[in-house]
DNA sequence: AAACAATGTTGACATCGTCAACATGCAGTG
DNA sequence: CACTGCATGTTGACGATGTCAACATTGTTT
């Protein structure tokens, strides 16, 4: 049912008027990449008025257009904010898959896996809350689920990993991932809204640090049972 | 513009024009209780229109007052917000207090606090979705500060009474309040924003049982190792 | 009764999202 | 090359919004 959807993204450099890199037929005319400066200034807007404060004209203005150019490339306001969670989603499913490389213990793995998903949060926030505003919730395309079911998929896969490696229970997959991502994206969002600000707990950790903690604590309550021994060969 | 310049709404039920219950001394005068009227307004409003879509002006216009009104009683409309979400915190706490009355168990205990604030936040959607709003985020009060660390706090006081009672691990009580609260509140947002629609795990369930698919994880991961005991089995 | 503070109203302003109409430049067709 | 069509960008307008300032009303206090 979920397909693992081409997920497209141009990096976004300056592109100019003349030499489009590879453009999918469209895009680049009077302004050069309208649509990828429209996209590129509304995430700096965000940064600093938060996504409520966004405002499509600011954003014209700061890509040095009309008022009205924007809509020549999204039908409103609240669509450019579902393509940049698209792309924002696109890049945390980027940086999940390249946190696991290079670490070959199937436990660990896991644990990188969850504090690339706390880095980029940090790192990102303003894409961050746009990928998970509510008002873009209420207008997800099929694109952007698609992206989403793709996330959970890549959780799954690497909890697959860890099950054939024997270091979790077997079966109930979904369900770890389920849980794995929950704890992962609920703290996130405390410590992004601040709300863990007073708890000791967390004001003295680092983000990735809680990361670990999260994952940590998942693992010992679904991984294998009472091995009273573990001698299960290291690799 | 329809002329409602004879504007003069005297509110059907306002024979409590005179008599105010319990009234810390200011509230409450030509209106009856604005107030209160335009809180609940606000979360009527936005069940329907969202956070983003909530505006001071409609929420005068159902309280019957004049759209600026609403400056008399909150500085802001961003202030209003955080006002309301003051009061969710509360009637969050509540429930979650509530929620372990009868239990005796201490780890079903746990299981039903969480429960108790998945159901919070599919019960009060509106409600849930402001205090966690981004907008409300970068506007906290103190007492906005103080009710989330309530929250906090009683997670907390809930796991001390598993550690005394032999059920988890003794110490880190802060952590696994920390890893719990994630664990739920990413759970109750990703099912709020329908992120997690289309896996089937999510999908076939209600939420509060995914919250205590949730709960029961994580209690295993942080339980006594190792009682030679039959280990609950969760449906 | 008079002064005062609390509460509510009216009017104004800049700004916003969006629509409609118009302008401009590229790409193809003859 | 002229012509045509389409993609892109601009100008102008409209209603709505958040907020400020000035004014009006009402209950309370002196």
């Amino acid at each position: 049912m979920l397909t693992m959807s081409t997920l497209f993204r141009y990096k976004s450099d300056m592109s100019d008027h003349t030499t489009i890199p590879d453009n999918p037929g469209k895009i680049a005319f009077h302004h050069g990449d309208l649509r990828r400066s429209l996209l590129d200034a509304t995430l700096s807007l965000i940064a600093v008025n938060g996504v409520q404060g966004f405002t499509l004209r600011e954003a014209a203005r700061a890509a040095g257009v009309s008022h009205n150019a924007p809509y020549r490339h999204f039908p409103s306001r609240t669509h450019l904010l579902v393509e940049l969670a698209i792309e924002g989603q696109g890049l945390l499913l980027d940086a999940l898959k390249n946190s696991g490389k290079r670490i070959v213990d199937p436990r660990e793995r896991i644990v990188r896996v969850g504090m690339a998903y706390m880095d980029f949060a940090v790192k990102h926030t303003a894409l961050f809350r746009v990928m998970f505003s509510s008002d873009v919730a209420r207008n997800r395309t099929s694109e952007l689920k698609a992206a989403q079911d793709a996330t959970f998929l890549h959780f799954e896969s690497e909890l697959r990993a860890n099950e054939q490696a024997g270091v979790i229970r077997e079966g109930a997959i979904q369900e770890h991932a389920l849980v794995g991502w929950s704890a992962l994206h609920g703290a996130a969002m405390l410590i992004l809204d601040g709300v863990l600000d007073n708890t000791e707990v967390a004001a003295h950790r680092k983000p990735r640090e809680i990361a670990r903690l999260v994952l940590e604590s998942l693992l010992n309550g679904i991984q294998q049972p009472a091995q009273p021994e573990k001698r299960r060969s290291s690799k």
